[in-house]
This record gives C-alpha cells, sequence and structure tokens, in this order.
DNA sequence: CGGATTTGACCTCA
DNA sequence: TGAGGTCAAATCCG
C-alpha cells in the first residue's frame, strides 16, 4: 500500500468511526436535542469521504498521466487516431483556441469532478461509433464562467467514457455543494442526459423546495422498524449532507434490523 | 410552470 | 464542402 492508499485508508476509517457516533446517537436519541452534534457528525463523515476520494482521484490522475506520457503521440486530446486535436479543428472560439485543456477517462459518464454542468448539445462524430455530448458550466450565465466539456464513449467494452475539459472555471463557490460521484448501471441509455445536482444554501428553488417536503413529512414519532426502508437522511440534516449521505448508502435503521 | 434536455439548423473553419 | 461546435425552439419532466 503506497502513502496516497494509506492517507486514502485513515481517512475512511475516520469516517467510519464518526459514523458509528451518529449512528450511535440517533439509536438513543428521540428529540432533537442533538440535531447539531448529529449535523456535525455528518459532515465529519462527508469530509473524510470528500477527502478520501479526493486523494483517491489524484492518485488516479498521477497514474494517467503517467501513462500517457509513456506514449507521447497521445498527447492529444482526442483520441480517434489521425485526427487534429480538439483544440485546433473546427469553429474556433477563445476557449477552444487555447490550450488550457485537459482529459480524463473513465468508464463513468458522469465522473465526478465537482461541478455542476450543463448539457447544450449533443453530436454524432464521424469515425466514431459514439456521439458526443457537450457541457457547459451551469453557472455560465450567473457566474460568467466559461468552463466547458465533452464527454464522448470511445470504447465499448469495458465501456470508456473520455471527458474533455475547457477552461477554468470561475464559480468556485459552487464546488463545495458538489460532492458524490453518481454511478449509473447502465450509462449508455442515459449518456449525457443527467445532472449532478446538489443544493446550494443561497437557492430558493427545487431541492430546497424538495427538503422541505421531505421536513413536512418527519413527524414526532419515532421511526419505527417499518419505516427503515423509507428512512432518508434528508430528513435529518441539511440537504447537502444528506445527498452525500445517500450516495453512501448509509441507512443506520436498516443496520439496526 | 419552470428548468433541463433534446435535436435540427446554423456558424465557422480547414 | 464537410465536419465540429453552438444556438435555440421544441419537448420532457418533476
Amino acid at each position: 500500500m503506497n502513502s496516497f492508499q494509506q492517507k486514502a485508508m485513515e481517512k475512511l476509517l475516520h469516517g467510519r468511526g464518526c459514523a458509528n457516533q451518529l449512528k450511535l446517537i440517533m439509536d438513543h436519541t428521540e428529540s432533537d436535542d442533538s440535531s447539531m452534534e448529529r449535523e456535525d457528525l455528518a459532515k465529519s463523515v462527508l469530509h473524510c469521504f470528500s477527502d478520501a476520494l479526493s486523494i483517491l482521484i489524484d492518485t488516479n490522475e498521477h497514474q494517467d498521466d503517467q501513462s500517457n506520457n509513456s506514449s507521447p503521440q497521445d498527447s492529444s486530446p482526442v483520441l480517434e487516431s489521425g485526427r487534429k486535436p480538439l483544440h485546433k479543428r473546427g469553429r474556433k472560439t477563445s476557449i477552444a483556441e487555447s490550450s488550457d485543456y485537459h482529459r480524463r477517462e473513465s468508464p463513468n459518464p458522469f465522473y465526478h469532478d465537482g461541478f455542476l454542468w450543463r448539457k447544450y448539445g449533443q453530436k454524432q462524430i464521424k469515425e466514431s461509433d459514439h456521439q458526443r455530448s457537450y457541457y457547459k458550466c451551469a453557472y455560465t450565465k450567473d457566474h460568467n464562467c466559461e468552463a466547458k466539456k465533452q464527454v464522448q464513449k470511445i470504447q465499448h467494452n469495458p465501456p470508456l467514457y473520455s471527458t474533455t475539459y475547457f477552461g477554468h472555471h470561475t464559480c468556485q463557490l459552487h464546488q463545495a455543494y458538489a460532492t458524490c460521484p453518481i454511478d449509473t448501471s447502465d450509462p449508455e441509455d442515459h449518456e449525457g442526459s443527467h445532472m449532478i445536482r446538489f443544493d446550494h444554501p443561497n437557492s430558493t428553488t427545487t431541492l430546497r423546495n424538495h427538503q422541505n417536503q421531505n421536513q413536512n413529512h418527519i413527524t414526532d414519532e419515532c421511526m419505527t422498524a417499518q419505516k427503515a426502508e423509507d428512512w432518508s437522511p434528508s430528513q435529518w440534516m441539511s440537504s447537502e449532507v444528506a445527498h452525500a449521505v445517500e450516495a453512501f448508502e448509509f441507512n443506520p435503521f436498516l443496520d439496526i434490523l
């Protein structure tokens, strides 16, 4: 185990410890007295998992870079053999013209990059069996953020997706609210059609409403075992924490049963 | 009904 | 002129 993996392991172990504490509190608390403590613990869990993921992602990127560097002819941002680099062809834009791009390959088309994207186009690419999807930062208008990305399936079996990023995000404040990777069992059916969206504290729209709806469902009585399968972290903590916990499939009530 | 996605048309460049 | 990139109206969805 290298030092990166050891760090990730330490973070995960710490996260598990926090999750256990949280579970104990939930086991023995019926009132809202410890809601702040629950929230803090849930945040600790979230941070531990986020840190561990970051470490693992960084490690993976480092390995990717090394493998890419091992074949200098493969340093262009587009995979199709014999084709010009993406930033050299097609319509010229300030972004595409710049050398400010990088590429990631992942078996998951919705690879977590910490940002919120909006799809603005999809194109069948010649000499490729698969369509390419075009995304802009969701805060393009709000924050004049020029970051873009292109996602294209480059290999069918095993499925492999190439994501090419252009430009820099000028909407950094939103990064903190995007968290976990979404895994899909059938990426092909949903290629480019999902948004990974978590709540924003200033937002007055969709998910806050969703959260309110959840809160409306909370009653004073204790949860019964019958409700275990209905348990939702969003009933217990702020939405960004709740989503992260949901993503990790942490359900204390199922654990009890 | 508002916001996100889809998709055909259009723009630009090689 | 063909191909990639973008726009925007139509459509979908919660």
